[in-house]
DNA sequence: GCTTACGGTAAGCTATGACTTACGGAACTG
DNA sequence: CAGTTCCGTAAGTCATAGCTTACCGTAAGC
């Protein structure tokens, strides 16, 4: 994904910067696609991937809202104060 | 990270409702606190768990510089037309 | 002081994630 | 229509993530 940043790239492409064979890109990218966070479009014998701002925008929706919940109750647990500590 | 989105549990009571053991969930309370993700106090011979705002703040600060990088490559791509097919 | 509740850590097992090599098919190239 | 490039998939290997059981320490209750 790290390499899909900064645009479209084809597979080959990708396993040049790497330390794995292209096969290996090959399966990261599958698993990717399954789960909604690049897509894929043929070029002649190529086929360039990038990524799918649907999956991403998804992924932060999913963080922001747990963010949301979580400091809420952070500040939630902050402000109750004394009485918490007899009743243990 | 589930059972702590809305407030601080203890490790027992988070393993309870978990298909796994509590040394299991201890373990993955020790990533996770390495990861700065959470933290823990003590609590009599209980040890309680809650989210870490800064780790999850750090992750979220991660995920939307991503996001914006992206999202600009993305529009770079589709306002940058027709003659590149020619040179390819 | 004994016992009981709670959890961290060690040791060991197993399923599987992540890779490799090998192969075959599709599309351009001359 | 051969040869080349590019890629996906199959099959097999290996390291280890993730679990379990067992054990030990620490705090609290009686």
């Amino acid at each position: 994904m790290e390499s899909l940043r900064t645009g479209p790239r084809a597979v080959g492409e990708i396993a040049r910067g790497m330390p794995v064979s292209r096969p290996a890109v090959s399966q990261h990218l599958k698993v990717l696609k399954e789960a909604g966070l690049v897509t894929d479009r043929a070029d002649g014998t190529r086929r360039v991937y990038y990524l799918d701002p649907k999956g991403l925008a998804a992924l932060r929706a999913w963080l922001d809202q747990f963010w949301d919940e979580a400091l809420t109750a952070f500040r939630a647990e902050v402000e109750k104060p004394l009485d918490e500590e007899k009743r243990k």
